[in-house]
DNA sequence: GCTCGGACTGAACGAACGGTCGGTCAAGAG
DNA sequence: CTCTTGACCGACCGTTCGTTCAGTCCGAGC
C-alpha cells in the first residue's frame, strides 16, 4: 500500500508473489473438497502454512473466494467485451465468442470451475452470479440476432439453444484436464463443430 | 418393516409417507444451499420439524444424502437397462437413451441435480460417482458403435463427443424448471435436434 | 384402564469451525 | 548496534456443527 519513501521500488522482503501461489493452491482445494467443506486448516495444510499465516495475507475465507471469482469473471467478461460488439455476421461473432470462452475456460480452468459451482449463499457469490447472468443475456441476444439473420435454424427455441450452447461450453469444467489426452485446440474445434453441425454426418 | 401380526395392512399410525415428503424438502434445501452448507437446523426449519424428529426417521445427514442419490442413480440406470441393449441402429438406440435420460432428469430434477453436484468427499458420494461413471462408459460405447456404423460423423473425437453429449443433457439441471416457460417435450425435442444436427440450418 | 410403541421434544454433548491475538523472528535502514 | 516492519507462529476465542438421549405425548390393542 504505502511504499517506503526512499528506494526499493519493486522488491518485497521475502517471497515475491506468494498471494498468487496461495490462491492457486486454495482454488484447487476449493474445487476438490467444495468451498463449504473446506476448512481454513485444510487450506493451511495444503499450502504448507499455518492458518495465521493465511490470515496475514487475506481477510478470511470468503475473501479468498472473492479473489478467485473475480479472476474468472473478469476473464470471461473480457471475451465478450472484445468480440460481441465486433463486426461480421452474427453467427461468426457467436462463434468467436464461443471460441474465446473455451480458450478462457481452458486457460483459467480452476477459477472458472469454481465460478460455475457458486450458488449464491453470500453477497460475494451473488455478485459473481449476477455478472455471469449478464454474460448469459448478451450471448442470448447474439443467438437471437443470428436466428433473425437466418444463420441459425429457426425451428428451435432461441432460449433453449442459448442454454444448450452454454451447457456445452461449461461442461468443459467437468471433464477437460490440461494434462489429459485432448489438446485445447482440438477440443475447441470439436466443440464448435458439434455446436454448429451436430453429431450426424452431413448428407 | 415388521407389520403388526393382526389386521392393519396398510395404514400407519400418524402420517403416511412422511419420509418421502421429508426427502423432497431436504433435497430442495440441499440444492439451494449446497449439501455442506446446509445444517440439520436448516433442514428442521424447512421441514417444520425439530432436529430430533428428523433423527427419528433417518440416521443422519449423510443418510439423507444417500437416500437422495440412490433415487437419482436408480432412475438413470433404469434408462440404460431398458434401452442400451435394445435393437435398432446404434444411433437410434443412442437417441432413445438421450430421450430417456432427459425424461428422467425432468421427472426427478432435484435428485439428479444433487447427484451431478456430488464431489466424492465421503464413501456415499464416491459410490454414487462410480455408478455415474459406469453410466458414462456405457453411453460412450454406444457413441463409438454409432461412429463405427457411419451414423455419427467420424471427424470428431468420440470421447469428446460423448462428453459434450453428456454436457448437453446434464446442463438441464442448471436451467430447466418444471414450472418454467418450456414444456418437457419441447425441450427434449430441441435438445435431440441440437445434438444431432446442430444450430446451423441444413442446406 | 392399562400398556405398548412409534412420533416427537428440549437440552445438552464433544468436536470442529472461522477468526483473533500477543508474540517471535529475520532482514533492511540508519 | 538499534529500530522498524512484514512474515509467520501457536494458543485460544466464541459459535455452530452433527449427533445423542432421557423423557413426553397419544392412538391403538387387549
Amino acid at each position: 500500500m504505502h511504499p517506503s519513501p526512499a528506494a526499493r521500488v519493486d522488491r518485497p522482503r521475502r517471497e515475491a508473489y506468494s498471494l498468487e501461489e496461495l490462491l492457486d493452491v486454495v482454488v484447487r482445494v476449493f474445487i476438490e473438497r467444495g468451498y463449504d467443506a473446506t476448512s481454513m486448516e485444510d487450506l493451511a495444510r495444503a499450502t504448507g502454512r499455518t492458518k495465521s499465516s493465511i490470515y496475514h495475507h487475506v481477510h478470511g475465507k470468503e475473501h479468498l473466494l472473492s479473489l478467485a471469482l473475480s479472476r474468472a469473471v473478469d476473464a470471461l467478461s473480457a471475451v465478450l467485451e472484445e468480440q460481441a460488439v465486433g463486426e461480421g455476421r452474427p453467427v461468426d461473432r457467436l462463434e468467436r465468442v464461443v471460441r474465446g470462452s473455451v480458450q478462457v475456460l481452458v486457460a483459467q480452468l480452476p477459477y472458472v470451475t469454481l465460478l460455475l459451482r457458486v450458488r449464491g449463499n453470500t453477497e460475494v457469490e451473488r455478485e459473481a452470479l449476477e455478472r455471469r447472468r449478464s454474460f448469459d443475456r448478451r450471448l442470448s441476444a447474439l443467438v437471437e440476432q443470428a436466428i433473425a439473420a437466418g444463420e441459425v435454424r429457426a425451428d428451435l427455441d432461441p432460449r433453449v439453444v442459448t442454454r444448450l450452447l452454454f451447457g456445452l461450453v461449461n461442461s468443459l469444467t467437468e471433464w477437460y484436464r490440461p494434462d489429459g489426452e485432448h489438446g485445447p485446440q482440438d477440443v475447441e474445434d470439436d466443440l464448435v463443430a458439434f455446436a454448429l453441425d451436430g453429431m450426424r454426418p452431413r448428407g
